[in-house]
DNA sequence: ACAAAAGTGTTGTATTTACACCCATGA
DNA sequence: TCATGGGTGTAAATACAACACTTTTGT
């Protein structure tokens, strides 16, 4: 697939090209944690050190391709909740040969994932608040992916793709607290939720997680958690 | 710069390279008036249509650096205030060859630009509420910077590149509904503003706009306006 | 009975919004 | 004097935060 004639090498041949990567920030939701899948660097420079996962991006694909590419690859999941978040362009960003790299957020059920590829590869899960120094810029990537994750969870709610068909409302607090990185009222979420008009209840009851028994919620319908609704929570 | 060792042809070799290329989304700011500017394209494909000025990310550049660069070229400008947006990287999204794009922002004073520049290649300001067609995905650059560029503002006071080093308070908000497309009620901007404590009023006074005459502004300090300062307009 | 989460209500504060209104002055 | 933007004040509405209180039920 290269491109030689006349006009293109005008165009395009003089200037130089590049390896382009895709590298996910994978965070991992259960129970009320949100971690992050963590791969150690099977080979030179910087080998054994922790690192995002990441791949190259072909030439048939996007980089959101790839990037579904990837995830698939890692966590034996598709349809996952998936963002762009920056280009990091440095020239001497990783050692030995110049890549640029496109830093993409997804979010996963930790129960969902496939156990089987945490072992193959020696990945890991560590929680936000304990995880190691990765390599290379790939901590600026996750600072950054998790400042999107909050940008965009305000806006919209991100549920969907980590909870149950059916949850409580407990549930979904739970979720945005560890999206925040706070405490979040109870009371107030659950009015501040409600008043969107976004979730509807259902008449079954979850009775696992109280004597009392929550109501389970649902989306009003399928994509609606899109639309315009203001901020949902202050960042 | 070709890394050709075994090791490098083992973990990279394999993979294709692609062009990368920056594009600008040059927003320039006079009187009010936000104003884009473009660039008639001089080669097929797509000639003469309009497009955003870019370039090719060079071997030993960054992309902010290339970004520098093409506004240098385009507005003989530097010390410009500027933003990655995101990275466009549809495989079929130009034509004649696959171009990885990264998008970038920069805000610009009007009356500094250089007027031979427009006149060498044909470039033109547009304003935004009147522009043209662009080619390939170049509409939706220009709609993710002004988003990008409307969150910014919302964080910190973008003003020290756009206004004068002494400006009034209308002024800045005149920039301000500018970049926000909408008009801000002069009274409440005011308070609002002055409330973040980060401009000191000079002693000397703006007579053009009015006839009682304005206070002149300034920041602070030099870079104060990047600090925290929590939201200044709800988005 | 009581602990613990579900769910509702209340209250004080901060922020936002929409204005009214006085001020200063050039034309 | 009067039109115009500069600048201040105010009142209603809304949103936010803290927390009390009531409900339900498994143990």
């Amino acid at each position: 697939m290269e491109s030689t004639n006349e006009f293109l090498s005008e165009m395009y041949g003089a200037h130089p090209r590049h390896y382009v990567a895709v590298d996910c920030v994978i965070f991992g939701y259960n129970n009320g944690e949100l971690k992050l899948l963590l791969y150690p660097r099977s080979f030179e420079p910087s080998k054994g050190n922790w690192s995002l996962p990441g791949g190259f991006v072909q030439n048939h694909e996007s980089s959101d391709q790839a990037a579904i590419r990837i995830l698939k690859k890692t966590t034996g999941l598709d349809n996952i909740f998936m963002e762009q978040v920056a280009a990091f362009a440095e020239p001497d960003r990783e050692k030995a040969a110049r890549v640029i790299s496109l830093a993409y957020y997804a979010l996963v059920r930790l129960d969902q994932y496939d156990e089987n590829l945490l072992k193959e590869y020696g990945a890991t899960w560590y929680s936000l608040t304990d995880m190691p120094d990765l390599i290379f810029d790939h901590n600026e990537m996750v600072a950054k992916a998790l400042a999107k994750l909050q940008y965009t969870a305000g806006y919209q709610l991100v549920g969907s793709e980590l909870l149950p068909e059916l949850f409580t409302l407990t549930q979904l607090r739970r979720l945005y607290e560890a999206i925040f990185q706070r405490e979040l009222d109870p009371g107030n979420f659950r009015k501040k939720i409600l008043s969107l008009g976004i979730l509807k209840r259902s008449n079954r009851k979850d009775s696992t997680e109280s004597k009392k028994g929550a109501y389970y919620y649902c989306y009003h319908q399928e994509g609606i958690q899109e639309k315009e609704i203001g901020r949902i929570i202050k960042v």
